[in-house]
DNA sequence: AATGTATTGTTAACGATGTTAATATGTCAA
DNA sequence: TTGACATATTAACATCGTTAACAATACATT
């Protein structure tokens, strides 16, 4: 079964998920795709167990730093790098809405970051999911990009040229979609910077946002 | 063109994306598959003109009070209210990679709200892809799950409770769970708040994230 | 060692899907 | 009336997930 899920992201590495299919899976395991349905029932069973092959690829040690912030920023970020090191990463894990073991350790790892950094377990929840969607939104988009780096920016900023042109658009302009947008590290970094503000707003207790539920 | 995905996000709120089927559609359209084609180049246009057409169902109205923070967190309800008007509406969106019209406009729109907010545009566009990501990984988490609510809760909170019965788990549990994670209004706006908390401090200038590409 | 059982494999096929080719039907200007 | 063009239909192709029917192989038990 697991061995299965490894030979199919071996496989995505090489043709990308629109390229996993039964029978070219069942081909790079020299055998015939029925076979395939002993180990497994069907495709999405596979595509969850790929999912949480890739999460439990997210290392777990280290991560006492004394200030928990410093924790938390690394183990989202190697939460990113584990994405993006397997080809549609964020496609597979982001599809799956399996909760199986790799996935939960993951969740409860980010849920005692997010309490040792100030919050109570309701809102370490409702962050944790924050942080998830943030992370999950900005992979899928760097890996929904063509392989080239160059000829993304090249196709994409050309098409939007014809439509930023228009006076309509006083903010947006190709240049800086240029010179920004690409910028995935750049972009996460920042987007993290945003979040862990607002957790350690939360954290002091100097939020204006009152969290509905918490008992009086 | 546009009649055809008017016409399939109609079949879509009925059936679900998974029921989106060219032969399908043409049903619903009292025709036969192949005319579809002579409007649409194939199955990606059509869903990037659906994508398009959700995107620009968003309401741009108002969004003029004093306080350029609730026009910011107004206009970004009104995203996440959009896509959950439209069933599968975030998996339409998000799975389309064309920047039309209506979708740059919607971008236009938050980046003007950010810059209002204080922001540079070099910061603005970044802060927007951060909101975007988070609007769209919770709306499509939300929308991932099966239509009865309370069947959802169930089925998905017993299966998660033999895995989080192991004392390695710590900080989730069910009782956690089913009263946080289902709750999707409050984890928006408590998400919400935490971007916008980050963006106030960016635009404060007291952020502790220096923005590296910015001029000396 | 012989035998029965469970596991692992093969071939063939079904139904559904996106899409195209070949062809018909209608509409309307010259 | 006739031609031309847009629009419709039927038939078919390749590919996909999946199942049925059956063959081979491994292995524990007598």
């Amino acid at each position: 079964m697991r061995q299965i899920a490894e030979a199919a992201l071996l496989l995505v590495n090489r043709d990308g998920l629109d390229g996993l299919t039964m029978r070219a899976l069942a081909d790079a395991m020299d055998v015939q795709a029925p076979v395939i349905y002993r180990h497994v029932a069907d495709k999405r069973q596979l595509l969850d167990e790929m999912a949480d092959a890739i999460v439990a690829a997210v290392p777990l040690g280290g991560l006492d730093d004394e200030d928990a912030y410093v924790n938390l920023a690394e183990f989202v970020r190697r939460l990113r790098r584990t994405l993006l090191r397997y080809r549609d990463g964020a496609r597979i894990v982001g599809g799956s809405y399996s909760a199986k073991h790799s996935t939960l350790r993951g969740a409860e790892t980010l849920m005692e970051l997010l309490v040792k950094a100030g919050l109570d377990r309701d809102r370490a929840l409702w962050a944790m999911t924050t942080l998830l969607s943030f992370i999950l939104g900005e992979t899928l988009e760097q890996q929904g990009l063509p392989d080239e780096p160059g000829e993304a920016t090249a196709t994409i900023t050309a098409s939007l040229g014809e439509v930023l042109a228009s006076p309509d658009f006083r903010h947006l302009d190709t240049e800086l979609m240029a010179r920004r947008f690409f910028d995935f590290d750049g972009r996460f970094e920042f987007g993290l910077s945003l979040v862990l503000a607002g957790v350690r707003e939360q954290a002091a207790g100097t939020s204006r946002h009152r969290c509905t539920t918490s008992r009086p």
